[in-house]
DNA sequence: CTTTATTATTTTAAGTTTAAACTATATGCC
DNA sequence: GGCATATAGTTTAAACTTAAAATAATAAAG
């Protein structure tokens, strides 16, 4: 394996991993404070959807979806939007479904397909949740500069760039 | 409800969910942006956990706070420091029990208590897994400025204060 | 001492999540 | 047509997750 960059080798191991409680490297320092941050920020929106609109953040993100596309989605892109598995996908729709607020079809010319739509309902519910959700927000980072949300915005995308293109899946492009 | 800020009112509400695509406030994409890059991140490292050292995520959060704690954590302090719940940690800690990663101990003096301890076998698969988890998060964030890795932590810790203090349970302090 | 409150953890029910196996189409090739 | 292959969804098993209810043990009050 490596031999380069004495760094990451066996030797200092134990110093590394266990030394002044803050001796972990800065792009790990990073990953453990977005992920910190990304839960606390969860655990509240969650929490307020569950409390004010009866809803789950994954059936918050599935409905934001399919209301910009009024002519639905099918469940493959509605996966590979929602960064949620594909049989994740049945199952949230299946309880969207039964409480009303989505229907399925199934287009004839090719019957593999299942393509789901918000009802109205779902429509509306979605449509005052998305209101609130963007107060929410607001409220959260009332705090930050309004030019360093725009600079964390564009940095975060670097970050994402280079994740992207260093995936397992990634020897092309 | 609110009538001022003439912006999330109900009369233009078309317009800023179902505008031109991008139409959404500044907090609102940051927050996309996180949650859509910590995802692709959580995914990946969940990805190599398992296929390199048939780990979890959340087994490796919780063997990391063990890991620095030699005297082991009990299990309400796990929960906080994971930002897990406490039921989830009775499962957790079961199931790396199981697997001979972890011991449970209840001291004499408080027998409320459990306290969760590496077991030697768990702190070698741990300074192990450590010391991949670093390189990778490395090699993920390749592409990215160390400068810009250093002003990320620092911006985005502005973020988990800003947070904080604005959650539902926050009018005190 | 004994009731009451607090603290620590576990249990429960419902939902989310993943990876992998499976079913049902559809398409391509001979 | 008839078979291989690819595509779209579903199902399955195990784990994770949450919120809320239940247990258990300690501490506090009277």
């Amino acid at each position: 394996m490596d031999t380069m960059e004495n760094d990451a080798a066996s030797a200092d191991l134990e110093l590394i991993l266990h030394g002044p409680a803050g001796a972990a490297k800065p792009e790990t320092r990073l990953w453990l404070r977005m992920l910190s941050t990304t839960k606390l920020i969860t655990t509240e929106i969650r929490r307020r959807l569950r409390t004010e609109f009866g809803a789950t953040l994954p059936q918050f993100d599935l409905m934001a979806q399919l209301y910009r596309e009024k002519n639905g989605l099918r469940l493959g892109e509605l996966s590979r939007r929602t960064m949620v598995t594909n049989g994740n996908v049945t199952g949230l729709v299946e309880r969207l479904e039964s409480d009303g607020l989505v229907k399925r079809v199934t287009p004839d010319r090719d019957r593999r397909v299942t393509v789901a739509q918000l009802t109205p309902a779902g429509a509306k519910l979605f449509a005052a949740m998305a209101v609130a959700h963007e107060a929410w927000l607001r409220d959260l980072m009332a705090d930050v500069d309004r030019a360093m949300v725009a600079d964390l915005w564009s940095d975060i995308g670097k970050v994402k760039t280079s994740v992207r293109n260093h995936l397992s899946g990634s020897e092309f492009e």
